[in-house]
DNA sequence: TCTTGAGCCTCTAGTGGCTAGAGGTTGTAG
DNA sequence: CTACAACCTCTAGCCACTAGAGGCTCAAGA
């Protein structure tokens, strides 16, 4: 069962492009070529890039993938970074979840207020300004 | 009160070169300068640096964040003829809710199974590998 | 008043994670 | 055996920064 990288592709959701993009950064390894130097990929492949592209939709970053892969390739390994690297992750969806929603409430209450023909004064910055105080570390 | 761009930094949380390159892609505008040619900035450029890197984190693009400051200069103007620009944000917010409220459910369950032991036993990477079947049509 | 050095200035180039396009080659269906 | 979709490599572009070189300013201390 091997697969032209377009076969690749429409499995994985992942664009043909980025597929050799991936391969560049040493993501994916090099398959094996036709004669005429066509890439042919297995089972194997449609899998990793898979388990890549879902990773990839969760925000996760392509160092941590890599670990990730890392990690999965040593199943003896004690899964503590997994762990971690979706913890952080986790948490910081929930602090994006919180901040959205302040600002949902804020367009919501502008607009029914400009509904009502009031007076709409605007605090669409105080809503999301807030938090600046809370300067302090931001990776990455 | 008028502050250097580096104090302006500390008190944002946005770089100082990140400042300078705002200001050159007119998203923030350029403060006065000293004699001696340093930007000065206000109070005013706190709230709205603030408001931009916070609107930034929540993954609004620079276009997006142009318009919502459009927005909060005028308010009369998107009580009448631009609350549609509102309401296209809320529901471009809400549809970005739902769909973290969706990645947190997923992380959420995949670090609940995860037993803290063994990669072998972990389910956060067979987690991510799962969905690999679930092809088909993926937006932006 | 003068000096020192942290902080400011501009400019160019590099980063991540792709995406687009030019210009040429391969593989397979008819 | 031919047509043509799909493949190949390579370069350049995108967005939103980030880093570094090389030089200038400003305020605090001697």
């Amino acid at each position: 069962m091997t697969l032209p990288i377009g076969e690749l592709a429409r499995k994985t959701g992942v664009k043909v492009p980025t597929i050799r993009f991936y391969e560049q950064i040493g993501l994916v390894t090099a398959p094996p070529r036709t004669e005429g130097n066509q890439r042919r990929y297995g089972q194997e492949d449609v899998e990793r890039l898979s388990f890549i592209r879902h990773a990839r939709e969760l925000g996760f970053e392509v160092d941590d993938i890599r670990e990730l892969l890392a990690m999965s390739a040593e199943p003896q390994a004690s899964c503590h970074s997994a762990d971690s690297i979706a913890r952080n992750h986790l948490k910081e969806i929930e602090r994006r979840i919180a901040s959205l929603t302040a600002l949902k409430g804020e367009l919501t209450r502008m607009i029914e207020e400009c509904g009502h023909g009031r007076i709409c004064d605007c605090r669409i910055i105080e809503a999301l300004a807030d938090h600046s105080q809370c300067s302090g570390e931001h990776k990455h």
